[in-house]
DNA sequence: ATCAACAGTTCCGAATTTCTGAACTACGGA
DNA sequence: TCCGTAGTTCAGAAATTCGGAACTGTTGAT
């Protein structure tokens, strides 16, 4: 198993955020580990409404979330442990993440960020 | 021709005008016609940077920012004059599109908004 | 040490999507 | 009517996405 990449903060492309958070099953992944206080792993997260999510995807959705920037995953024994780097992100695109949660919290039926 | 679909803003989708935006080639008509005041045509924004658009490539950008909500087309004549819906967005969505515009704005070489 | 269970990744073929040249439609002017 | 221009649609090639099956790496039990 290879390392998992992380871009640097000065390496995170815009195109990549909106692409990764323009699939809502990767917003409501997101939204959960930024409202989630405890590490949040891809097994916890493998049902979202009423569709369970194939594991292959799930680590693939996780794998877009992670090269985009958007998130921090680090093996903590046999699980994987994401957390957002919401903080940093804020930093470089000022108020980016914030719109796009808000936007997807107009729709019925979306994640509510905690 | 098809009339051209325009989606009522309580229909657009945040998904969709994620996607749209996550491709850089859009953005940069999109923030094009953000900033022009006179109505921007297809054939005005064929070039963007160094690389020429092909026309059939062009159209198809046009329709996936139309068919997102993101833009507003209206054939004049023998040509298309185009324009944002930003206000009404800005109203379902607020502070999304410039939070986005913000942050490709950071990108050096990326498009700044007029 | 060996084994089994578990969390997640990788592989790869099928299905979908994107790209773009070529053909086409629509409009306006001569 | 015929031509030129603006843009759309079509269709095949290329690229991407999806997901089941096989695999890797870790932990705990025997």
């Amino acid at each position: 198993m290879r390392p998992l990449f992380h871009p640097a903060l000065e390496d995170i492309r815009p195109e990549a955020i909106l692409y990764a958070l323009s699939d809502p099953e990767r917003v409501a992944i997101y939204a959960q580990l930024a409202g989630a206080s405890g590490g949040g792993t891809c097994s916890a997260l493998a049902q979202l409404g009423d569709r369970v999510i194939p594991k292959s995807s799930l680590s693939n959705h996780f794998k877009v979330l992670r090269e985009s920037g958007l998130i921090l995953s680090e093996r903590q024994g046999i699980e994987m442990h994401n957390q957002t780097r919401c903080a940093e992100l804020d930093e470089r695109f000022p108020g980016l993440i914030k719109a796009i949660l808000l936007a997807y919290a107009q729709i019925p039926g979306q994640p509510k960020v905690g």
